[in-house]
DNA sequence: TTGAAAGCGATACCAG
DNA sequence: CTGGTATCGCTTTCAA
């Protein structure tokens, strides 16, 4: 239906080869053969098949992008910087969504492969191994999580949590609780391990709630729990779990920030909306997604060689609504 | 690099031929030989090729998906149902973000157009005229709008500000602002014309409210606007822009629902867990992402012929904190 | 500067 | 039931 190159070379009268030529590297041929394949390509509207194209030259120009749950407003976010970044290379952009099912990502990686120069892994959920067995076949760069031999860009969790517990403990929390994401979840883990961190250093007793999925409802699951722990704030491990819990200490008209702070991640739209607006650290969204691309372009260059990258994007706390506790 | 056809039917001992039919109708083939290529396929790890496939096949099962910002929360759950319904036919999604700029769609669909094997265009900008050029080239689905001759998906606007109005006429509202969207959407003049119709219905008076964008920012700008008209309750064009109101309404201290009702369209998380909590007009958006995919399946298959199909989903009021005017 | 021919990976068709 | 061959749209030698 749409024009090939051959309808292109037929109407300019020239061969195929002249056509590619001409319109690849212009400076290759004659400037009237030029002139009449341009207008013969404009005239029948003729776009190259980029996946035929592929076949040949190995590059597809196209960059796949696999994330967990397209619902948790933090990725969309990241997708956007992608996107916008690809399209200045002009690369476009493959999307998966694993709806957080570890089991769907590697089959769509593998299913996927060909029709991708590579992959952009946002928070990806499978292990550490499979991953690995990409290594070598599939250019990869990892965003929010670390695995060898992969290049990486991860937020500073660890210095985001610094940040929540200095600004915690200063207004003069001793107890505080962590709601943990899925077990999966690389960040979770390293949020965690930072918190753990801070809270040694600032001498402050932590009390780790049940992993959570990392959803609204995941935070209302636990709010009781942590309502009747002994703590007089808690960090979530996303800000839509601290949404879930602040929803569900409303209902109960269980005071915040007063009787308990509440403090997100991740900075999401919603956190600046609700009332009281969530204090939370936020992380470099369009960075992390910039920078993914960025690494994922070096990685083609050179296609091996060099140690691995990994970059980190700095982390910063929103102060909103938190207060000291109420004994205070 | 990764395994090809030919290196499978190498390790098998059997013809490209007979691996192709091995793998893809099985009863064709000896049983011997399917184990035979099964077994070397699995060993190899191959997955065939879908870009040279679709070179000659015709049918790339690829769907382009072009939206206009995918920071709206409205549309990643649109995307996550096409996702679905997609992966369910063996489809994969190529993700487009035009960032709200008409110029870039028709571009953007010319060279994705070979990649895929059509379109879901969700809220298109681009004037009707520039996408008919399409039609009959590139298999279209356009949702949350209508262009002959394409199958379309549409929420029933008419009827959520039916209900919307109806709503606020019970509470004793008798004059309402209408915040309007980009002037380009097509959304927001079907909705701008479904809430004339209703508010002629229930006799009551109409305020519009410049076009603003689609964003909380776009909601804020126009707030002191509304405020100072003489309006009881306003309705914008999504929960974004109300959401924009709700917060510059706040910082003024001008009381919600008590002064000034605010309602949203589209219920995006957000909606509900805000204070106080938006009422809003839901729109059916998984439906809507799943029947865009249905009717381009359906579009596939008879390649031409039969009436285009318009579909229409359900829409929902979904009553939050409004109230009626304080001066009842 | 240009054209012919080969080939990328897969499938369809036709003999056998 | 199987293999050979042509082909999809494009790029890239290689000669001319």
């Amino acid at each position: 239906m749409a024009a090939t190159i051959k309808d292109v070379a037929r109407l300019a009268g020239v061969s195929a080869s002249s056509v590619c030529r001409a319109l690849a590297k212009p400076e290759q041929v004659r400037p009237e053969t030029r002139e009449r394949v341009e207008r013969a390509a404009s005239d029948l509207g003729y776009y190259p098949n980029r996946a035929a194209r592929g076949l040949i030259t190995g590059r597809t120009a196209n960059i796949g992008v696999v994330l967990p749950d397209l619902a948790n407003p933090f990725f969309p976010s990241v997708v956007k910087a992608i996107q916008t970044q690809a399209r200045r290379f002009d690369y476009a952009v493959f999307l998966s969504d694993t709806d957080e099912d570890p089991a769907l990502e590697v089959p769509l990686i593998r299913a996927l492969a060909k029709q991708v120069d590579g992959f952009l892994l946002c928070s990806p959920r499978a292990g550490d191994e499979e991953l690995r067995a990409f290594a070598g076949h599939t250019p990869i760069v990892v965003l929010n999580r670390r695995v060898t031999p992969f290049p990486s860009v991860t937020a500073d969790s660890a210095d985001g949590m610094r940040q929540a517990i200095g600004h915690l403990h200063a207004l003069g929390h001793r107890r505080v609780a962590y709601v943990a994401g899925p077990r999966t979840s690389w960040s979770n883990r390293d949020r965690l391990r930072g918190l753990r961190s801070a809270t040694s250093t600032y001498d402050m007793e932590l009390i780790e709630a049940g992993n959570v999925a990392p959803t609204v409802d995941g935070g209302a699951a636990v709010a009781d729990l942590v309502a009747a722990s002994p703590v007089t704030a808690v960090i979530a491990y996303n800000d839509l779990v601290a949404l879930g819990l602040l929803n569900r200490f409303r209902a109960r008209e269980i005071a915040v920030p007063e009787r308990i702070s509440v403090v997100g991640f991740d900075d999401i739209l919603l956190a600046g909306l609700v009332t009281p607006a969530l204090t939370t650290v936020a992380i470099a969204k369009e960075q992390i997604g910039r920078t993914g691309v960025d690494l994922f372009l070096d990685l083609l260059k050179d296609d091996e060689g060099r140690k691995p990258v990994h970059k980190r994007t700095p982390t910063q706390l929103i102060v909103r609504a938190s207060t000291g506790p109420a004994h205070l």
